[in-house]
RNA sequence: GGGGUGGUAGUUCAAUUGGUUAGAGCACCUGCCUGUCACGCAGGAAGUUGCGGGUUCGAGUCCCGUUCAUCCCGCCA
């Protein structure tokens, strides 16, 4: 067997003269009749070889016959390019390899795809063969940013005293938060164990064991529906700390994501993240993760509608709801057609009743619902909002949660249509002070809005009795371009304060000591105060990827439906199997 | 659970209002070619139009159902 030498990526002209020898695919083939050029690529690069039937007419012959994505070894001497035949853009494009020697290792059968191009296949072939994906530049380039990621945050991490522990993959199932994912036990049988949904519970424990600095970057499970940035199986880097107060640990995250960002892109991340806190994070742009690379906030509307005659906007006012708008450019473009599509987005994603517009023409506000404001009001308005002859203004009246959310999508749409969005921006930031539970009117019961460890806002514990909406946590994320990368809070240490926590949130005690008592229980053996983060590491490779699906950025991904579509997971198993276990399948 | 988009040779796509034998690029096979790097030239093979039903003289095209992929809403402590 031919062993390599060298990789396919690094052969220059300081090699010329040397007899080397290289392993790797056959990337593409030119077959001049005597004289035959191929592209050997390995992980590494590509290296032109070339096979001369008056040289070495044996190996001419044996690869007269080799086909693309054929693996092969050959020996040869490294030579110099006729000048007019070397490729500049090609680090090895200077040189070819003479083959004397060839080892074919195995064949290809025609390639499912073409693997020097990413997009020669739809998404759902490229998953069926993913190993052959995976063959690609763009994945090769994405598994190496993420595997720099890994090695650089546990570089970071040990640095500063933190340790990794690996927590149970089987563990208790806990119906609160997301859907499980349960494992039948044979031993006994009729229990399920559960995968993590994070190891939150066993990193808490660790606090108490006295791990004071605790990371691990770990698999989680999460059995709820999918979406571009969302899988069944996921990364978290978990961290949780001791003695410490929400803004050590914030400290600690931002020095991570800099270190993360400085060390795999060569990003210079700003020294402090900004912070919001999450009230006027939606008020001002729509979202609890808003992306501020670009402007375009949303603007109080009440003072103008309320010196208005537009009856629709007056009573959502009087009933308690907001009237936002916001200022988008470019307003010619803006059909009536448009328009009447953006009215349906908002009107079927977010519960919008409709979408009030005007636009602003020769100084003054024009169409739409202009004729109900007053010329006094309108004037006030293109003051106040700093409103430009072309600018379109939307409006949304409702609910404040409606509002801002319907508002907060069309920010967003507006800013990619406009073309507001700089690609090249990085722009990170902290939401903090995000309320404690939301009413779940499903289940009429206040649900935690984190989780229902996160320590109440020492200075809102009063309200937990009689105005529990308004109670804030300790509790943060790390937004980063409009996506969720981190999360986290100050954990409750103390036993009654967690039994409060848990009787707001409707847990009985008998409850509490069935899912949590383990826990509940550790707190009574000197638990520190402690609290901690977990970073969506899939999404942190995936924006450091220049991409905006996480499946990029994993090597063997599921479906939307959680299905693998190499190797056809979920499937059916053995009568044997179920029997074992106990099991039936219900018809 | 709901909505949008898509499914046609191995693959990426095309196919006029429903109308002849469903076409093209790449890949594949055969032959030619000694400086190509998207090599070129000549020829060839390749199709249950996702699946099931319906309308029609006639369906890739229209209708109903279903399935898979994807994007979004719900959901994701």
């Amino acid at each position: 067997m031919i062993k390599r030498s060298h990789t396919c990526g690094e052969l220059t002209k300081t090699n010329i003269g040397e007899t080397i020898s290289l392993c790797g695919w056959i990337s593409k083939r030119r077959d001049h009749g005597g004289l035959s050029f191929v592209d050997l690529r390995d992980r590494y690069g590509k290296t032109q070889i070339v096979f001369n039937e008056e040289l070495h007419s044996n190996v001419f012959k044996k690869a007269k016959k080799l086909g693309l994505e054929d693996v092969i070894g050959i020996k040869g001497v490294v030579v110099q390019r006729p000048s007019e035949a070397v490729n500049e853009s090609m680090i090895t494009g200077e040189i070819d390899v003479e083959v004397s020697q060839i080892d074919i290792f195995n064949e290809a059968d025609a390639m499912p795809f073409d693997v020097n191009d990413r997009n020669s296949a739809n998404e759902d072939h490229r998953l069926k063969f993913r190993f052959l994906e995976l063959r690609t530049k763009d994945l090769q380039k994405n598994m190496f940013i993420r595997h720099k990621a890994a090695f650089a945050i546990r570089d970071h991490m040990s640095k500063n005293d933190f340790i990794e522990v690996e927590t149970p993959v089987l563990m208790k199932s806990t119906p609160e938060g997301a859907r499980d994912f349960l494992v039948p036990s044979r031993l006994h049988q009729g229990k399920f164990y559960a995968l993590p949904q994070s190891p939150q519970t066993y990193k808490q424990l660790l606090m108490i064991s006295g791990f004071d600095k605790y990371f691990q970057i770990v698999k989680c499970f999460r059995d709820e529906d999918f979406r571009a940035d969302r899988q069944p199986e996921f990364t978290q880097i978990d961290i949780e700390m001791s003695f410490v107060d929400q803004y050590d640990i914030i400290n600690m995250a931002t020095g991570l994501t800099r270190n993360i960002f400085k060390e795999i892109l060569d990003v210079e991340l700003a020294k402090d993240f900004p912070q919001l806190n999450y009230h006027e994070a939606m008020e001002r742009y729509g979202s609890d993760k808003p992306d501020i690379r670009f402007d375009m906030e949303l603007n109080e509307m009440s003072s103008y509608v309320e010196a208005s005659n537009f009856n629709a906007f007056k009573s959502v006012l009087e009933k308690g709801g907001r009237v936002k708008g916001i200022v988008c450019p470019n307003g010619e473009s803006y059909s009536r057609k448009v328009i009447d599509e953006l009215t349906d987005f908002m009107k079927i994603y977010y519960g919008a009743k409709g979408l009030a517009w005007l636009k602003c023409k020769d100084g003054k506000l024009d169409g739409g619902i202009s004729k109900f404001f007053p010329e006094h009001v309108q004037n006030l308005m293109l003051s106040d909002l700093k409103i430009n002859n072309g600018d379109i203004i939307f409006m949304i009246g409702d609910d404040v949660s409606v509002v801002w959310q319907a508002l907060g999508a069309l920010r967003l749409e507006l800013g990619k249509r406009e073309n507001l969005i700089d690609n090249s921006k990085w722009a990170p930031l902290w939401v903090v002070d995000f309320p404690l539970v939301e009413w779940n009117s499903d289940e009429q019961r206040w649900d935690a809005l984190h989780h229902p460890f996160t320590a109440p806002h020492p200075d809102d514990i009063d309200l937990i009795d009689t105005d529990p909406a308004n109670v804030r946590s300790l509790g943060y994320d790390l937004v980063l371009n409009g996506y969720e990368i981190g999360g986290g809070s100050i954990r409750i240490h103390k036993r009654d304060l967690q039994q409060k926590a848990f009787s707001l949130l409707g847990v009985s005690d008998e409850e509490a000591e069935e899912k949590f008592g383990f826990l509940m229980n550790a707190f009574r053996y000197g638990a520190p105060p402690h609290g901690g983060i977990a970073f969506g590491f899939d999404r942190i490779a995936m924006l450091m990827s220049g991409s905006n699906q996480i499946r990029d950025v994993i090597a063997f991904p599921k479906t939307t439906s959680a299905m693998s579509l190499m190797d056809n997971s979920p499937s059916n198993i053995d009568k044997k199997q179920l029997d074992e276990l106990g099991l039936s399948i219900k018809k």
